[in-house]
DNA sequence: TACATACCGGACAAATTTGTCCTTTAATTT
DNA sequence: AAATTAAAGGACAAATTTGTCCGGTATGTA
């Protein structure tokens, strides 16, 4: 569905977040081992959030990463996934033609567009905030305990 | 959504059932120009899918690629899809959690599993001698024209 | 039987994605 | 101010996907 780096991405937004709420700030090293995932690929994804402004960042001792309040309110599933993976998989045609659409249609462009018009809303629908709420009442998980 | 090499394989089916429905048995040449793959990437592709048995071949003089009417009434595009690209993608967790499910769920567990058995539901229920009558009517296309 | 045709299969090459390492930059603490 | 901490950024490496090439094999035709 998504990139490595996209699940990377998203589940350290939501665990940062989750962290965020209160009012803890996390290091690199924290947030791969918590969702389990490679330290420096992270950090390289997490680069991209803080340019594209979805994720904050603080240098040196006691820094980190963090979400604003604003962050958690407002940025969406489908910022983090546009940001890191692009528009192309939320619109692009699922046979691949490169101009599909209802004046030449793909022979399933028609069945397609509704689950896409879910996914996409479903995307939009959701906050960082809100994904991190769920993971603090142990509702979600963002890896896997045994 | 899918990789090239399904992309590729699933048009090349379909444009494969659409001559077969016809009566007329296609070469590899002829697939790869009517749906605008690259020749030799295509041929792998479709090695697969008759080892699989989704497709037929015939060697040598007036040989090709063809679908019988079994084939074209039975093969679902879900079976190209599973044959090409495995079934990760029509199962997996979204955020990339190897063991998700409801005994530990990943915060979009239950938002993303309504959406993927529509997917699957929707690839289950195409045969490519039905997306094929479609092309075959004009009501779909493989590749675009200017 | 010889030849031509067209798929099969393996090796190879390019491009992209995934992942690592190390130096630089910024900020806090002593 | 110096030392320490942690993210930023660039170069590099591994793995996967995408794509090519070519000799082998099967089949139909003369």
């Amino acid at each position: 569905m998504f990139s490595k780096a996209c699940e990377y991405g998203i589940r350290a937004a939501i665990y940062i977040g989750q962290q965020s709420a209160s009012g803890r700030r996390v290091g690199l090293k924290d947030i791969a081992a918590e969702i389990d995932s490679p330290e420096a690929f992270t950090a390289k994804i997490l680069q991209q959030l803080v340019r594209e402004q979805l994720v904050t960042s603080v240098k040196g001792p006691t820094g980190g990463f963090e979400l604003t309040p604003e962050q958690l309110r407002t940025v969406t599933l489908r910022q983090l996934v546009v940001a890191i993976d692009g528009g192309a998989m939320l619109q692009g045609c699922a046979l691949g033609l490169p101009q599909c659409s209802a004046k030449q249609p793909c022979p399933m462009h028609y069945q397609f567009l509704p689950i896409r018009d879910q996914l996409n809303e479903l995307l939009r629908a959701h906050t960082i905030g809100e994904l991190a709420s769920k993971v603090q009442e142990g509702l979600g998980f963002l890896k896997q305990f045994s």
